[in-house]
DNA sequence: CGGTATCCCCGTCGATACTG
DNA sequence: CAGTATCGACGGGGATACCG
């Protein structure tokens, strides 16, 4: 953590939060996450070693508290890391209102099922165990199909638990991506066909019900996007 | 400039915002300067290799815009760049809540005496030229005496430029940057002789009111020390 | 004033494998 | 589940000098 040598808050603040990865922890953090490797769902890209190591030096700042009870290990923000949200919440609209394009290798299908798994709206989906099926046809098989387990729990597989499937949700990645970022609507998805869903009739009427959207999807877009 | 792999805006702003300095170059620029070599005292550390690079970089992500007009360079926010002013905002505040300490090296008299001189509240400084010598008796020759020319314009100048000075001001570099900051008012520093002033009684009396403080000087502080 | 040119080092990070 | 161990490469960035 090298030091800007400036007695600014805004670059002490920097010493700490613009090591690389940082910020995505504390995102997690926020989101929700505990554990290690719930954590690492939420940062598939960063390796363990890294976020170990980015873990002790959070908790040493005194944004992130470690507890472990019985062999229990659980990371959450301290007082100094909930107000870290105001920031997180800065980037992310400023990063929705400005970084509208995405690059290919952004599209990560295991991030984005972590996403929609943890934003499943539990009380709009029918009681019981309701499974359904995200295919991205434009996905290599091991990506490619995935299985969402809505019970007391939630419940994301790349590979087939072997329950009944109630609907099934075909999609090109990188546009259920821009659904959940709040790019595109589900009623524009639905329209064009763009989304293909098969199962009964109401189901698959409620289903964009059961999922909520990204926390920066109502964030207001630039109307005239940037000339570049 | 590294991806994280990841389609959330705050990766996205993020791997703009996370390089070196990068925050520190928009902070200055959304205080106002705009040119090469203002941008430089207010990043006395970086070097200018490096803080050209990052101009590029700023200008290609569309948060800064470069003009050229006879030779004259200047470097703006866009649009983009001014909505960063959140981001920038919510990390000063929160470096001032919970990170208080200062190290030896945050001290840099060149900064201060540059966050001094763009604070000034010419209004509240007798008309006509006043000259006002900064002293810091705990750093070495060289960095130890300042020279504040306010005029039309308000100069510093590590040496003497030869003008009646009005006000000698001599304080331990540390406690004016703590003044600065907000951590210590002036009333302070002046009670306990920590600041001493010499000149003219009502130029003594008015000196407080002439140099604002930094923009983050009034966030509330956090009451309860953080344990480490 | 507004930058380039060079050089080199050291630390960060990524990749991969493995353990209690 | 919660991390460590190891290793190598690479490139960011600091230092310094210089130029139009």
């Amino acid at each position: 953590m090298a030091s800007y040598g400036q007695f600014c808050p805004v670059a002490k603040a920097m010493e700490l939060l613009d090591q690389r990865w940082t910020m995505l922890v504390v995102r997690e953090l926020g989101a929700g996450s505990t554990q290690f490797n719930d954590l690492r769902r939420g940062v598939p890209r960063m390796s363990p070693t890294l976020l170990s190591k980015r873990l002790r030096t959070l908790v040493r700042a005194g944004v992130v508290d470690r507890t472990e009870t019985d062999g229990d290990v659980r990371y959450r923000l301290t007082a100094a890391g909930e107000e870290l949200r105001p920031v997180v919440e800065a980037l992310g609209v400023w990063g929705s209102r400005w970084i509208p394009e995405l690059g290919e290798e952004d599209l990560d299908p295991h991030l984005l099922m972590w996403d929609v798994r943890r934003n499943v709206v539990r009380e709009r989906v029918p009681d019981g165990r309701t499974v359904v099926t995200f295919r991205f046809p434009d996905r290599p098989v091991g990506v490619r199909d995935w299985w969402l387990v809505i019970d007391d729990e939630v419940d994301v597989c790349d590979f087939d638990p072997g329950y009944e499937v109630q609907v099934r949700a075909e999609i090109d990645l990188g546009l259920l991506v821009e659904v959940w970022r709040g790019d595109l609507d589900w009623p524009d998805v639905l329209r064009d066909g763009t989304l293909r869903l098969d199962g009964p009739e109401p189901l698959r009427r409620a289903f964009p019900s059961w999922f909520a959207r990204s926390p920066f999807a109502a964030v207001p877009r630039v109307e005239q996007p940037v000339p570049r």
